[in-house]
Formats: structure tokens, C-alpha cells, sequence
DNA sequence: GGTCTCATGTAAATAGTTACATGATTAT
DNA sequence: ATAATCATGTAACTATTTACATGAGACC
């Protein structure tokens, strides 16, 4: 229980068919990049330690053209770990937000800042809801030829709902920044030195 | 810039007030508890770095009644620490969302695992809006005493409105998830032997 | 007398990131 | 030629979690 969530991810992938490394990253990215991650320097001795544990069998593949790769390929052990880990309750660990820590220390700096942060979020959220939004409409022309589309939808459904509320927080607390730099007068975070004259230092 | 984000979350704190190792400790699980959290492991020797690096200076306390404490005070280099990263960009890594991940390979358990996943999910988040709803009273009251509560609210604004997002999808997928569980009559993953005589094993 | 909160720390292990290092093949 | 993609790995570092360890004072 306590292995690293990394193993799962590798699993759950080798469950559809034997994959390299490089597969896996690929897959990774492509499928699940829009709710987990794997760095380069993780997978390849994770593979390792799953091998050794006999979760996969690996084996060389100096396939056609002469480029060495490994395939791996999932075992009936493995199989019995990624259930066992499926059926598992989800422990998140508590999250861990930058933007929002930025934001609760907003009145050390100019109101600028926290608003451009804001902007930037903002950015963000309408690219990824773009984004996701292409990918449901292909899953669901694939919902028919594949039982696991329907999981998939799943995934990227709660992607675009709560992006979306993200979206409109930004749009709201981007009103907010600005009638708060508008009211505040004796600011401690002066923008320029004309308007502040008399400010009040902390 | 790489330093870890734990050295910023106390930093911010103690521009507040001077503090102790475990008052801080309560600080950040009180106020910021609902996007952020340290482990009790990491503040001291964190606190000990800081001070080595000048960015606050600690004292030993040994108070009223006898209860040895040290109090750190943040210094003139510490604040500039801390005002340098408020003002850099946002930096997130990839978000992990074990939920997720469980749910994307859905298909290689029964259809109840992902429901009681996403069941669960969504009485952690009516729990948590609960507190939040709650959390952003009180922070409404204190609005015109202190100028910081606007941005405290704005945090708590982002809980409310991504924590209802989430309920909303928790209670579609719950939806989806028992309309798959009644249309897949040849399910991999059976429930009851009686059912499902005719199976189809994968 | 017992339990809760205050209070500070260490040790060990794991996880994760970033950068480095290498080299073949394919497409332009 | 040269750039992009395929392909596998190591090294070093940093961060983080979990568990342990200790003890005093306050409250019931």
C-alpha cells in the first residue's frame, strides 16, 4: 500500500497491452497527462523494481531495425496488485495550491501582483478547457467501439467542470483585485510615488 | 527559487507575528488547512535552515511558567525572501489526482469500486463545504477590521467554488457510473454468481 | 491519576525532480 | 545535413512523509 503511486499509472497501462518505457511515457502523457505526470528519471527504475518483484516480465526486443527497447509486459501477480490497489479506498494527500498561498499573502505586495497571478491562472484554465474540450468530443465518437470510453469521459468530464468553476472564480476574484486596488488609498504597496505621498508605512 | 515552498508558507506567517515552531504549525493548519499543510517534521528543521540563512532570527523563550520555546522573528532579508517569491510567477507542478486515475482504469474492476470511489468523494466534498461555507462567514465579519480578509476570502471563494464543481461531477458520474453498471449485462467484473452465469471472462 | 494540549526535535525511508549522458532512426 | 523522435538509463539532489522520542503544564 505504502508503493509508489508510479507503479499503478505503469500497471494500469500494461493491462491493455506490453509496452517499452517509452510507450509508457508516451501513453502517459497522451491519456492521463491531464491529471497525473510521471518525470523521465522515474519510470525506467520503477520498471525495474517491478520486474524484481515479478509484477511484470520483461524482455529485450532488438526488433526490426536494430533499436534495443525493452517490453513489458504485466504478470497475474501484477494484475492482482493494480486490483488491490484499484479497490483500495483513494487517500489523497492533502493539496497543496501556490496560487491560493500567493493570494492569502496578497496584502505584502502591490495589488498588481496578486492580479497578474490571477490573469495568468486565468490563461491557463481557458487554454486546458479548450484543450479538454477536443478530447471529449473524440472520446465520445470512440464511446461505441471501446467499453473503457466511457471511463475516460469520466476523467475529462471532471477535468472541464471544474476548470470551468476555476474560470469563473478567476473572472470574479480578478473583479475583486481591481475595486480593491481602486479603494485603497493609503495602500501599503504604492504603484506610483505621486498618487502615495502621504502612505502609511507597515 | 528552488527552495522548498515550506520555507514561504513561514515566512508569511511570521510577518504576521513573531512565532514559535508550534504556533505556526497551528497557523498553517487553521487558516490554510483548506489548500495547504506542512507535516510536523518539516517546520523545525526548516525553521533552523531559515535562521542559518539569516531570513529570520530565533530566540530561546523560556517563559512563564517554565515551558521552554523558541520564537522566530522574520528579518529585514527574510521579508525580502518572501516579497521576491510573492511576486514570481505561479509555479505549479502537474496536479495528481489519485481519484482520477483509479476511475480511468475503472474497467479492470467492478463498476461498484468506481461508485463507492466517487460516493466517497462526495461526501468529502459536502463536508467540506460545509466547513468552508462556515470558514467564509466568519472571514465576512471581521472584512471591515482587517484589509487582509479580502484576500483570505478570496481563498476560501476558490474552496467554495471548486468544492461545488466537484459535487456537481461526483453526483453525474454516480449517475453514469449506475447506468453503466445496469447496461453492461456481459461485465468483466460480476457481482453476484447468479447474474452473471452466461459471463464472459477477460 | 489520567488525558489533553503545548512544545521541540531526530531518524529513516521514500518519492520525486532535474540534469546529464548516449546513441540510433526517420523524416525533411 | 539536420532536426525530431525513438529509446534507455544514471546521478545528484531536494522535498516530504512517517514514525519515534521526550517531557512539562493544564485541566478534570
Amino acid at each position: 500500500m505504502s508503493e509508489s503511486r508510479t507503479v499503478y499509472v505503469l500497471l494500469g497501462f500494461l493491462t491493455w497491452r506490453p509496452m517499452s518505457g517509452y510507450d509508457l511515457k508516451r501513453s502517459i502523457a497522451r491519456s492521463v497527462g491531464n491529471f497525473w505526470s510521471e518525470g523521465d528519471g522515474q519510470i525506467y527504475p520503477v520498471l525495474k523494481r517491478m520486474a524484481g518483484k515479478g509484477w511484470i516480465a520483461s524482455r529485450a526486443d532488438d526488433g526490426v531495425g536494430g533499436r534495443r527497447r525493452r517490453i513489458h509486459e504485466i504478470t497475474e501477480a501484477g494484475r492482482a496488485v493494480l486490483q488491490a490497489w484499484l479497490r483500495a479506498p483513494v487517500d489523497e494527500p492533502p493539496p497543496r495550491i501556490e496560487l491560493l498561498l500567493k493570494l492569502f499573502f496578497g496584502d505584502e505586495v502591490a495589488p498588481e501582483v496578486s492580479l497578474t497571478h490571477v490573469e495568468a491562472a486565468r490563461a491557463t484554465a481557458i487554454y486546458r478547457l479548450n484543450h479538454l474540450q477536443s478530447i471529449a468530443e473524440d472520446l465520445r465518437e470512440r464511446r461505441e467501439d471501446d467499453p473503457r470510453a466511457a471511463f475516460w469521459i469520466l476523467t475529462v468530464d471532471y477535468g472541464l467542470v471544474v476548470t470551468e468553476a476555476r474560470l469563473r472564480w478567476c473572472e470574479r476574484a480578478m473583479d475583486e483585485l481591481r475595486r480593491l486596488h481602486g479603494t485603497e488609498q493609503y495602500s501599503r504597496h504604492p504603484v506610483s510615488s505621486q498618487e502615495t505621498a502621504g502612505e502609511i508605512k507597515s
